[in-house]
RNA sequence: GGCCCCGUCGUCUAGUCUGGCCUAGGACGCCAGGUUUUCAUCCUGGUAGCAGGGGUUCAAAUCCCCUCGGGGUCACCA
């Protein structure tokens, strides 16, 4: 019917805007998508939006915006702007006509009926059942309504919902890719279950297995929460007369105490990573790995490596505990390799976000296309009253990129050169237990032997420090004193480094308003 | 509680299906050392684990049974 070739693979993933786009998530769509192109099928982006009183737009902006920013991209599927494509609307929210179409088939069929238990009976029924220590279970018997009652019941009963009548004792199996097989006994599923609403609006089960129908999908790669719900999606697509896809249920991604990741586990948000300084690479290598491996001991590797690579079958089957510090050095590592110009585009929002510069733009005068130029983005070092290129902050940035684990940490990293004063205070001048009247000492010789430099070049100053510290008792007593005068910190880069991007000009400045603040 | 799933260093894991090459390998972390003015990077070394108990076998992390532990799920949510 639908026109899908023969062992096409079409896989889906199929969020739910009820909240903001979290790692849990991110790692199964990452899979899906793993998956698809692995195997050169299809993504597809499903929004399930069912639930009217939960889903928002703002949810969903933030599931494409993460997914985008992973790399993640679909290849048919929801767009901001609400296309159709060939299988209908990719919002559940938008597609109540099918799921009606497929309802009133079942109820024909009587394969499905009418309830008319009201809440108040139900849990009545589920409270007794509790008592007797059974487990919860639908055991109403409007099953049995004749077609007179059943027209009665609806007048009298302003609440009623769709249930799929289901067989009593019988096993219910699925291979699941990842786990293999997998058995259910209908009588453990708790009876007949609610499948849409009074006004036909399909409940979760329901609209999965139709869409997951209508679009084709040969393969349903989700999470291990879902396990339970796959007998009951097996006996909805036995009734409707579907082929039942293949399934894989990927362990959960657990939290410091070994429970299913979420809110009070601290940041889930996938952007609240971004904003946090962390590389897509980063988080798509951290959370590949989380349950899956190459099967030997590699394990940095990018998007289009962990495709090559990827197969259901190397996943594992429990649950990883989502460990910050093996993130931290991933991320450190990406940092590192990608190329300063990049790194410092992406440290730019973390220094204006540490209050240390403000973006400014340089007007053109005539748009692009009257032949003007982009307008370019300028920085301005608000404390020094200073303007600086870009290559200004990329010298900075690449004095840190090998010493950062997040981005947002160029910050707290290199504020010094940002401020008019670095603070510290003065006893962090002494190396070691060398006498202050030395440190001075030193530092008037870094002073001259730097006034005396003409081509300020980072080669020259070094030059011509070490033969100054060499000279000295050690090195350290030289210089020491020089970088705590230039950062106003007892860990940074180099003094040479940093003499060079601070210039001749403030380099000398700040070395003797070290020594004044010796003598003081 | 019922049902389903899982159990190798603190964490992520290789090895389990097809017992021997496992004295259980790698990575993060941690510790020590080297490079270095500091920090970081980088390099070297170390630390630490087969949940427990029974079998089967010449031989078990690997096969079988039991126990224990952990998780998921039981809605007119998804």
């Amino acid at each position: 019917m639908k026109k899908n070739k023969k062992n096409d693979i079409r896989v889906r993933f199929a969020p739910s805007p009820t909240g903001y786009f979290h790692i849990g998530s991110a790692r199964v769509a990452l899979f899906n998508f793993l998956f698809a192109k692995k195997n050169k099928g299809t993504f597809v982006l499903r929004i399930e939006d069912t639930d009217k009183e939960r889903s928002k737009k703002e949810y969903e902006k933030d599931i494409m915006r993460s997914l985008e920013w992973l790399g993640i991209s679909w290849d048919e599927g929801a767009t901001p702007k609400g296309e159709r494509g060939e299988f209908g609307p990719y919002r559940q929210s938008e597609r109540g006509e099918i799921y009606k179409k497929y309802l009133r088939k079942l109820l024909e069929e009587r394969k499905a009926y009418y309830c008319f238990c009201s809440k108040e009976e139900l849990d009545k029924m589920r409270e007794k059942q509790k008592k007797k220590k059974e487990p919860p279970r639908y055991e109403g018997n409007c099953f049995l309504l004749s077609e007179s009652e059943k027209e009665k019941m609806k007048k009298e009963r302003k609440d009623f919902t769709i249930r799929l009548h289901i067989p009593d004792n019988k096993k219910i199996e699925f291979n699941d890719r990842i786990r293999g097989k997998v058995e259910f006994n209908t009588k453990d599923i708790g009876g007949d279950f609610v499948i849409a609403k009074k006004d036909l609006s399909p409940l979760y089960n329901f609209a999965c297995v139709v869409d997951d129908h209508e679009m084709n999908a040969t393969h349903v790669i989700r999470g291990e929460d879902h396990v339970s719900n796959t007998p009951k999606q097996i006996l909805i697509q036995e009734a409707l007369g579907f082929s039942i896809p293949e399934f894989a249920h990927l362990p959960l991604i657990l939290g410091t105490d070994k429970s299913k990741l979420s809110k009070r586990h601290g940041t889930v948000s996938l952007y609240g990573y971004k904003e946090k300084g962390y590389l897509p690479e980063a988080l798509v290598n951290f959370i590949a790995l989380l349950g899956w491996n190459p099967g030997n001991d590699e394990e940095l590797f990018v998007m289009e490596e962990i495709i090559n690579k990827f197969s259901l079958e190397d996943c594992q089957k429990s649950g990883a505990i989502f460990d910050m510090g093996k993130l931290n050095y991933i991320n450190g590592y990406y940092i590192r390799k990608r190329d300063v110009s990049d790194i410092t585009k992406m440290c730019i929002p973390h220094l204006v976000e540490a209050d240390l510069i403000r973006v400014e733009f340089t007007e053109e005068q005539y748009p692009p296309a009257y032949g003007g130029k982009e307008p370019k983005e300028s920085y301005y070092a608000h404390h020094r009253e200073k303007k600086m290129s870009f290559n200004e902050v990329k010298d900075i940035v690449s004095l840190y990129q090998e010493r950062m684990r997040t981005l947002a940490e160029i910050g707290e990293l290199a504020n010094y050169f940002f401020v008019k004063e670095p603070v510290y205070e003065k006893e962090l001048l002494i190396w070691k237990n060398t006498p202050a009247e030395d440190i001075t000492t030193y530092l008037d010789k870094s002073i001259k032997t730097l006034s005396d430099i003409k081509e300020w070049s980072r080669e020259e100053i070094e030059k011509r420090m070490v033969e100054t510290a060499n000279k000295a008792q050690n090195r350290g007593v030289v210089l020491w004193p020089m970088r705590v005068a230039l950062s106003g910190k007892k860990a940074s880069a180099g003094p040479f480094d940093i003499a060079y991007v601070l210039g001749k000009e403030e380099t000398l400045r700040r070395l003797k308003n070290a020594k004044i603040k010796l003598q003081q």
